[in-house]
DNA sequence: TGGGCATATATTGTCGACATTAGTCATTTT
DNA sequence: AAAATGACTAATGTCGACAATATATGCCCA
């Protein structure tokens, strides 16, 4: 049921993926700095794979960077969390949209089966499935849109954000 | 009336700034194949700074890039081109309502006039202005939702993917 | 004593060289 | 002859060093 096949090439991926899991996270808190030099001897790798790690992050809008300065994780705020969500919950609106015009008849039965046996597990008290479960859902409606821009907007872009406001707020239930 | 304020600091910037508009304009042929070598050579700059300028390109979805092998401008299609407007059209319908609830009067009076001498211009038969002038409305409207995320999203991301198209698939005249 | 300027330092930006990988082509084997 | 395997080549990935820039420190002067 794993969701996401990103899977790490080079170095450069690697590095990118672990950092985004730690500021997401909160293992490298909101709003701190980020050496290049510190990172690049944290992480064992050379300063040009950290530098390429870091461009791909502030794309994500994880970090800001201002040039000949540095880069620093994004500080959260409620307003970047409403702003957030309203982005959000338009696109995953159209999303659905699209989605109900384009996704297979074996697509549907599978999240209709998806959604079942959720409903199960949930009905049985292990709520530890409802995020993963919710998650999922979410990211099988986005992917039947068969709209690629779409997709990568949320997926690679608001999901990780919402999901550090998420862990970082302390809001275990999502909506 | 000039609109962005892309300021390149960096030769990186400016690589980036140059490289994207060969692409969307079409100097640099949809499909093909960017080696970084040949393009070091030809921008003058060290591969490094080529490197940063395709990941750049690369997240605004004008290259794709795979691992050890290199980028390729994306390739246009119909299909692209519809899923394009898809996704601009549900967020600027977003933004339209943003703006409508956060714009300042200031704001809403200087976008009137911008309208009215628009309109002043295309009845004068002055037709030049008359992309120009749409690129700006639309941008207004865009930054007056106050949304960082929509703006990044539109301005950043999938406005240069439009003009690319227009230009490319020679359609002059919006909508 | 406070403000401004010059210097010093630390960080980022840039570069060229080396390592590694993918794709090509020739050779070999069945 | 076709397929598989191996070396060769050309590109990307990675690295360490140097250059340029911003911030911090201390000094000088009003």
């Amino acid at each position: 049921m794993l969701v996401k096949s990103e899977q790490a090439i080079t170095n450069a991926d690697r590095t990118f993926f672990q950092l985004r899991k730690d500021i997401v996270e909160g293992i490298i808190p909101a709003g701190s700095k980020l050496s290049e030099m510190e990172l690049s001897t944290k992480y064992e790798v050379s300063r040009a794979v950290i530098r390429e790690a870091i461009n791909r992050l502030a794309t994500c809008h994880l970090v800001e960077r201002k040039a000949n300065v540095g880069a620093r994780v994004v500080a959260l705020s409620p307003e970047g969390l409403i702003q957030l969500y309203q982005v959000r919950e338009a696109l995953e609106g159209m999303a659905a949209r699209l989605a109900a015009r384009y996704m297979s008849d074996e697509e549907i039965a599978d999240m209709q089966a998806l959604l079942d046996s959720h409903f199960d597990k949930v009905k049985d008290g292990q709520s530890y499935y409802q995020e993963a479960g919710d998650v999922d859902f979410h990211y099988r409606i986005v992917t039947g849109s068969k709209n690629d821009h779409l997709i990568s907007v949320l997926v690679d872009g608001l999901y990780h954000l919402v999901r550090m406001y998420r862990i970082q707020f302390g809001m275990n239930s999502p909506r």
